[in-house]
DNA sequence: GTGAATGCAAAAGCTTTGCACTCGA
DNA sequence: TCGAGTGCAAAGCTTTTGCATTCAC
């Protein structure tokens, strides 16, 4: 980041306070209410910024990609119902070097688990 | 499948005699070879169809959804630089119990298993 | 025969980009 | 100062949808 404007650190900031996994719509209604004159072209820019230097990291479940300023490696759970986005606190040990052994040859660099199926709410909603 | 027309046999059998996991596109062009006035919009009712009949997968890593033939859970490792995606042999045990525990009253459903990084030949090609 | 499926093209997201202006360092 | 950053709006992609027509059953 090559300069601290208010924008970069209210996207920051407000992305900081979630853990809902916000998309860049969301982002920018919520950075509107303190900078009402901002872009949606510049929420998208400081967030590819902000993924490319490690502060956040992009999910793609279809739909609008969503942010995640928790850079720590951790599993997602994804509600097919309400799309909700839940952080797991489960750290599955050797998955990368089990990759990096099954794929001779590639350099192996993250790994992404998900989970998909009914949130509790939505769970209890169906089963009553 | 309601109805089994000429178009949604035809992309089936393209999905299934690749490995490659094609978008939407590409799977349209192909199967345009033998029935040139297909529309793209047919390929995507097709798709849709077929991943909601569980005979194909939809897999999202950002652009364009891609789509796996091959619906027997498995991992996937995506090149960050030609955007390759290989399926790999490799079948960690007990994630979806272990997901289920660390949020309890959900349901969960399926799990997916993404790594990310250099594929043999790029890493190959930047390394000398 | 008849409703499901298709082709076409328009429209609807989401995201990126060009450009003139602004402002942080 | 002055180039990086911004706001705006247009353009670009991918995907969905409306509708008249066609066709599988």
């Amino acid at each position: 980041m090559k300069r601290m404007t208010p924008q970069r650190r209210a996207v920051l900031e407000v992305l900081k306070s979630t853990r809902t996994h916000p998309d860049a719509a969301w982002i920018h209604r919520e950075v509107k209410k303190r900078l009402p004159s901002i872009g949606l072209g510049t929420v998208y820019r400081t967030l590819d910024l902000l993924v490319k230097e490690g502060l956040a990291v992009a999910l793609n479940y279809g739909g609008a990609t969503r942010y995640d300023a928790n850079t720590a490696p951790h599993p997602h759970f994804v509600c097919r119902r309400c799309q909700a986005v839940y952080d797991l606190e489960l750290a599955p040990a050797g998955l990368t070097e089990a990759a990096a052994e099954a794929l001779p040859g590639a350099r192996v660099e993250s790994a992404r688990l998900t989970f998909f199926g009914l949130c509790p709410s939505c769970a209890q909603g169906l089963a009553g």
